[in-house]
DNA sequence: TTGTACGCGTTATCAG
DNA sequence: CTGATAACGCGTACAA
């Protein structure tokens, strides 16, 4: 191992010129700097990185957590993340949680240990204060998800009216009897998209009724599970909202497997449009979430706050859109024709 | 910031040990041993990692190194490599290349660098060589994808006798104009993968026709574009072998668009078996790899190496397994009974 | 413009 | 069983 020591040697400079000339900064004559830039050729000189960690406190990493990297969702926000900590020089930190509290409290020692410059938060089920006090002492972001009224930086869509927008246009196409598939409601995002659901009904003076709200996981499979039990019901819904594609998903696997055509006999919509939305049959109306951005975002936000830059806006709140495709029916320009009517 | 000098010097002893209490090693009277235990707990004292990494060299951390966190298929087998990497107290550094062997030079220089203790690799465009070299002088494991006989320790599936058996079931349904939509050829398994192909109609005597062999990029949209190639041809393949599941997707798309049904007019097959397989429309038919255990064994294989334990075996040829569903027409029993008549 | 010398917090060696 | 002390390699006051 070759050492800054073995390179002042060589260029018969001290440590302190080699350690200038390496980080450009200081009065350097261009002869010794010279000198300098041969002796680390020659040596073929590889600054030891721990040495500088230990030395600077600084590792040039953050760490990202997040329940589930196998979700389409969640790895496409990761993408946006690393693509912005690479162009910063930080190394990504894998977080998975695997839903489990106990390892996200670990993950959270990485940050106290000083293992991590920063940390992004794309989900959270410890406790809200523990998240806070933290906030105030380290670099942290949260994005896609967030917690209610609290001054932590964050970057996610408006999901209260992405909720709606759906909502509103299942309503449109004529849809009185429409179930919803929450999320866990410990994530505040499944609250305000069943908050934006049930504003879209009041709105519309129609009541929400009880059997059809139904709460699952987001997984294909509890998507499937829910669609089955709302179908027993005697008087069915003609439509579903599931708060997030792959129940939608599940649910249409499901109908279609008793026998029902979607959307003609049940139309079904999703949130957060990830790939499968567009390519499976009948394809998934939806609500975009701008995924890559949420995270390119959330890393310049939490960049600001480690390199101690004030932060010009904390919070930023970003638009879902709505994607109408196939599984709900008639588009919502023929419907309104035919409304009009 | 409570150092081990804090500890020491509250506990009235030497930070040699509580150095060594804290590490269970050397004989530490009981008494001595509480009292350092109690200091430890009275100053809230954990130790400074990066000083500790600095000192031991060793970071705890591996670097996985795979083209795209949102592919279904590295994404579970980073599952099985973080699965088995906390269990050994790791943490898992995230090795997006987007395909750019740039870099991926990047991450070998964190091994070099010793930021990490290891390096699996689930895919590689960088030269062999240098790989090979690495692997000399630090722990490294390929994992999914392999170099042709080369001893680097290696996990994977037998994709020569994967795609064969997939081949073969097609064959025996009749088909004899199979087409194959290939990977990328830089990746090895992409090459077997077509062997295995090439084999299966070989030993059938069935001639491979140029036409039916198309290179594609494993994505929805490859799978897409080359169904509609295909589908221009005069005589067209009763059959289409996509290498991966994205592709026979894509395919699948492509040729309802085009007003075929899959798999009466069209059979389809994957490769991989990601969970859009089994709900798309019709359900893939593909092989499955054991994409969670791929990882779990190449984390336990590069655990030896960063222990110096002598690897009992260092290649892993796992098995994988042929999954029939719809999308490749009737099953193999009905066929044998067809063909007995 | 350059060099000296110290400290960062641990672990490891060696002596007692 | 325990303590004193020497590294580890780098960055940086401070002095020259």
């Amino acid at each position: 191992m070759t050492t800054i020591n073995d390179v002042a040697r060589l260029a018969k400079v001290s440590t302190a010129t080699v350690s200038r000339v390496l980080h450009d900064i200081g009065n350097v004559k261009q002869a010794t700097r010279d000198r300098v830039m041969n002796a680390v050729e020659a040596l073929n000189y590889q600054p030891n990185i721990l040495a500088r960690q230990f030395r600077t406190k600084e590792t040039r990493s953050i760490v990202v957590v997040f329940p589930d990297i196998t979700s389409p969702f969640y790895s496409k926000v990761l993408l946006g993340i690393e693509a912005v900590a690479h162009r910063y020089n930080y190394q990504v930190l894998l977080g998975n949680t695997r839903n489990d509290p106990e390892k996200e409290y670990q993950y959270l020692d990485l940050l106290k240990q000083k293992q991590v410059d920063g940390m992004i938060l794309l989900t959270s089920r410890i406790d809200q204060a523990d998240v806070v006090e933290l906030a105030s002492q380290f670099p942290i972001v949260l994005a896609g998800d967030y917690f209610e009224g609290l001054q932590v930086p964050m970057v996610a869509i408006d999901n209260i009216s992405g909720a709606r927008k759906m909502t509103e246009h299942l309503i449109n196409q004529g849809h009185e009897r429409i179930a919803f598939f929450s999320g866990p409601m410990y994530r505040n995002f499944s609250k305000d998209r069943f908050k934006g659901f049930r504003q879209a009904l009041v709105n519309h003076n129609l009541q929400v009724c009880e059997d059809y709200i139904l709460e699952g996981n987001y997984t294909i499979d509890s998507g499937y599970a829910l669609t089955l039990k709302i179908l027993e019901l005697n008087l069915r819904p003609t439509a579903i909202f599931a708060s997030n594609d792959q129940m939608a998903v599940g649910a249409i696997k499901a109908a279609q497997d008793m026998g029902l055509r979607v959307p003609e006999d049940l139309a079904i919509v999703g949130f957060d449009d990830i790939d499968m939305a567009s390519i499976c049959e009948p394809e998934l109306t939806t609500i975009a979430q701008p995924k890559h951005v949420i995270g390119e975002q959330a890393m310049e936000l939490l960049y600001q706050q480690m390199m101690n830059i004030p932060l010009s806006k904390p919070h930023f709140i970003l638009d879902g859109k709505l994607i109408i495709r196939e599984s709900c029916g008639k588009s919502f320009e023929c419907n309104r024709l035919h409304q009009v009517k």
